[in-house]
DNA sequence: CTAGTTGCAAAGAGTTTGCATGGCG
DNA sequence: CGCCATGCAAACTCTTTGCAACTAG
């Protein structure tokens, strides 16, 4: 039995609300701080909610926090992730252009890609456009 | 001015030794334990190199641990990674397919992917025909 | 009322740092 | 010999856990 608490609305509604961005535990917590929410309730709900599929764990690569982020099942396993190393927004590659790359890379290295696990690193349309 | 200490001498050959697995801080300290080295001695070489363009810091999936592998220059820092989640293994794309992925979501996506940094999370060839 | 959840504080795991000692150049 | 690096232990950061109080159903 799971209850509807409060702070897991919360915690689910914050993270709901920002499908393109990754949090780490102590950015949610702060970012939901006057409502109040203990860091430990956002660890376990957290954890919760990655085992009911309903958010996804990544890693970042010069942090040692873990990351969560909102998991749209209809749209987000089966994408490839592309996340900006600028502004932190993760987007996702079409899907015609995703299964080339899949079938390619099976085809010549052996190696069959999990497209709900893979994140890859750049910089964005719009990061990219203002820097110049 | 940088000294060249038995230690650090140890953890580069050893990384150098073995360019296709990450390690992390512990398991380097343990893989060159009978040489002796402090496990604080293992991080600031690390930082070191890292920053020295030696080695570089990638993060895994599940673990909270960062882990390190060598970075050959001439070979590592063009290509894609690819990352057996079964075995640890990291191979390289093949440049041709890896830059035609690379033409195809900038055009699309207007994403400028970075060959260096990113990893692909899949199964090798090796580890998919072990499973049959 | 009962069982799941919360907040707090303490415990763990991984990493970093201060300081005295030791070794490279 | 001077300065950098090492080892040890303590400090830090992020995450997990135990427990009593609390609350959703």
């Amino acid at each position: 039995m799971v209850y509807n608490t409060e702070q897991r609305t919360l915690l689910l509604n914050f993270l709901q609300e920002h499908p393109d961005t990754m949090f780490s535990a102590r950015q949610i917590e702060a970012a939901i701080k006057n409502h109040s929410i203990s860091i430990s309730a956002v660890y376990r709900n957290l954890a919760d909610l990655e085992s009911e599929g309903k958010i996804k764990r990544c890693s970042q690569k010069g942090s040692r926090e873990v990351f969560f982020q909102f998991f749209d099942n209809q749209s987000c396993k089966n994408h490839i992730h592309l996340f900006c190393k600028k502004c932190g927004k993760i987007s996702h590659m079409e899907n015609h252009i995703a299964d080339a790359i899949i079938n390619n890379v099976e085809q010549t290295n052996g190696f069959e890609i999990n497209k709900g696990e893979t994140t890859i690193y750049g910089i964005c349309r719009e990061c990219h456009t203002k820097e110049q």
